[in-house]
DNA sequence: TATTTTAAGTCTGTTTACAAGACTTATTTT
DNA sequence: AAAATAAGTCTTGTAAACAGACTTAAAATA
């Protein structure tokens, strides 16, 4: 039997988990936001193997995370550029970087932590913006089931969720 | 050679990739954010099966984001919840929402979306608030360098990432 | 020009992880 | 007393991950 998928699986949480919630993938879409866009250096940034960066690279790929441009220069390398939908994950990647900093990582180690450039200080909370403006703590978020496309605008709401 | 671990990596992301990275891990803390707290609710939910899921509540209880309480009517039942620790993956649990609803689900798709409980409106932004109380958006934070403590008060900038 | 080096992979053999289902033990229900 | 249930463990087969050797085309060097 082949490891589970959730491609079709109703909650939009499974379904991002099936396009990054593989070892490694996270890390390299990381890397590439860093501004690692060759294999090696991908490679030698994060020690993973030839053949599982070849195929986490080729997913990546296939999924509009990420785009691989043949180099102009040197005809031999690639290059991998974050799509917007790859660009779109920096907030995932601050929101755990946010809990692993309050949680994980010790109190007296030296880490990397996110900063709003305008003000130059460190983030207290993180929270959302809803369409009118109003801004809460995600915290507070609750869910709701409905149509997408209809889920911006805020209609159709029909059930609540936990509960 | 066994998987590779980043226990003792410099980047949070990595951390706690750790401790949330693996396969299923982030959709059994749904599952208990949801409301569901016993083994077997767990399983019927998920479709995991029953080793993979013992495991990986050893890990996460090992890991203290969630706790194992014996049921104090069912001495055979177990009780797992989040501890403050587990809670606080709501805001990642909603980033990967909000970015899959963005650019994973069908638009005409019925799905499963955040809303801020006081307005009744969806989101349209992440964003975080400074410990000012300025709000930027978490697409526009940049990473700096420095020691957690002091982290959170905005001392000790070393280096800027990722330019 | 000939040789070596490099980029980006693929291939191979071994170890580990995952899936399904049988089995176990203690407790609870019938 | 017997059957069912909760929460696991154990077993077996398949899929994925690992390190490192190998491949191919292009680039750099002698």
């Amino acid at each position: 039997m082949s490891k589970k998928r959730f491609t079709h699986d109703e909650c939009p949480v499974a379904r991002s988990l099936d396009q990054i919630g593989d070892w490694w993938t996270l890390l390299i879409v990381r890397e590439v936001l860093y501004g690692l866009h060759q294999f090696n250096e991908i490679r030698a940034s994060l020690g993973i193997s030839r053949a599982v960066l070849s195929e986490r690279l080729k997913e990546l790929t296939q999924t509009y995370i990420l785009e691989r441009r043949s180099d102009t220069q040197d005809k031999r390398a690639a290059q991998y550029h974050l799509t917007e939908k790859g660009r779109d994950l920096w907030p995932v990647i601050i929101a755990m970087l946010d809990w692993s900093n309050k949680h994980v990582v010790g109190e007296t180690e030296d880490i990397v932590y996110p900063l709003n450039p305008d003000s130059n200080k460190p983030i207290a909370e993180l929270c959302a913006r809803d369409i009118d403006g109003n801004v809460t703590p995600l915290k507070k978020m609750v869910l709701r089931k409905g149509k997408t496309a209809s889920a911006h605008l805020g209609a159709r709401i029909t059930k609540a969720f936990p509960l």
